[in-house]
DNA sequence: TACTCACTGTGCGCTGACGAACATAGCGTT
DNA sequence: AACGCTATGTTCGTCAGCGCACAGTGAGTA
């Protein structure tokens, strides 16, 4: 129904030394993801973790009386359920497939296997780790101190580096939910945006017309995550002293 | 000046077998943490990795205007520096000591070479990143969704859970930082909790009278992320298939 | 004793976001 | 063509938190 994609469009296992990739490759197991299905509810044991190739995947935070916030985006560039090499096994959020596509998963015990090789996967991993730990940081004080008008920014910005095109296939009410704000928030937001000629949307589909007039409304957030996701995932760190006697 | 802390008061320390404990032991270095010393700075690269005994440091992310935000806070049970180890050396956020105390640091390369042992440490250290990572979820979704009131109890909760005293020595000021919100707005939420008999304070030194009124206040937040540290620093994993050929 | 400074308390007006209610407008179906 | 559903637009009162200004008050110091 849907020709495969790339495994290797998938950034980490882009970066992986062929060998390293080879051994994986047929460990992983293409999957399509569809708009809003769940890879990991909270508190429940993962079994996969997710390489995705062109599907955007929101980690949520869910309250009690159903509110919610999402605390991070994943795309190409990373992997979903870190908890399984984290040690936890679970995470207190979900994960939601915010924008349908493709991925590549690999079998929670796998992963643990690579992991704990100590190779160049786990490098990857643990580094990209760290860039999700920037952005959830970064969303966290964007919560407190910005306006909508900016975190909406900062939302189609990271969607949109994560999208092949420039078209988003988005309701003001799901974005409403990601951010944790009032629907109504966002269409009056958005509508200062389409107003100003960056964006057009219509009935679930957002197209982004301006992108340097985003990125010229945003707030530090979005460069500061940015940045640091650059930083880490393409810096080749040198051959490392184990330790190892 | 002040009588040596046991490094086993920390947590993590404690929680090694003993003889990886031994062999750690004599590489770890005695500091005194003063109040308002920074041990990590925006960009930075770490020196050393610190085991808070019985001090309090706080990870802030701080933005451009100054306003900053209180993203995680550490206590004996954690670590400060996680960056050295996942591989990134530093982060966009400050380490500041939020209450003075002893630790005892590690030197960078020295806590590298004992992660890659893949031992215990590594295990232990892991965990408890993923228990951060919870907070800082948590804490960017109460930033979004509960009022000061609620954010200002689970701040004192989480400082008084790594605290051997219930007296905290902490300005309005200090906390209105840390919160990322005004001054004035501690002033109001802590006079409400002054008045209703579950706090006292006077001029920088804050007491809890009353633990129970503060929880049967506080949002849901602290416990998701108070159970999460439960369940991740005190399960004991079984032996690991390592997966090394 | 008086002075200073840090900390805390209080009172404004303002604004951004909330909650609810309701109006309009496309798209698919019958 | 009529209908129904979903998505978007708009309004209105409310409120928490902001920024500012200033007043009290205790601790330390000269």
């Amino acid at each position: 129904m849907t020709q495969q994609s790339d495994p290797r469009q998938n950034s980490m296992l882009a970066a992986l030394p062929l060998d390293e990739y080879q051994r994986l490759a047929p460990l992983l197991e293409p999957v399509e993801l569809k708009l809003g299905a769940s890879l990991a509810e909270s508190g429940e044991t993962m079994r996969y973790v997710y390489f995705p190739t062109d599907a955007i995947v929101s980690l949520l935070c869910v309250m009690e009386d159903g509110d919610s916030t999402e605390i991070a985006v994943v795309g190409a560039e990373g992997v979903v359920g870190i908890s399984l090499f984290m040690g936890g096994e679970t995470t207190p959020s979900r994960a939601i497939v915010q924008s349908a596509g493709s991925a590549y998963r690999l079998r929670g015990p796998l992963v643990k296997a690579e992991f704990y090789r100590a190779g160049p996967l786990q490098d990857l991993l643990l580094r990209y780790t760290q860039a999700l730990i920037t952005q959830m940081a970064q969303t966290a004080v964007c919560n407190r101190h910005h306006s909508l008008d900016q975190q909406l920014c900062r939302w189609l910005l990271l969607s949109l580096d994560r999208l092949p095109t420039n078209e988003l296939r988005m309701t003001q009410e799901l974005i409403a939910n990601m951010l944790g704000v009032r629907r109504e928030g966002v269409t009056e937001s958005a509508g200062k945006l389409q107003r100003a000629g960056l964006i057009a949307y219509h009935r679930g589909r957002i197209t982004i017309l301006d992108r340097p007039g985003l990125e010229a409304r945003v707030c530090e957030c979005y460069a500061i995550v940015k940045k640091e996701y650059d930083r880490l995932m393409t810096y080749r760190r040198p051959p490392r002293d184990r330790g190892i006697g």
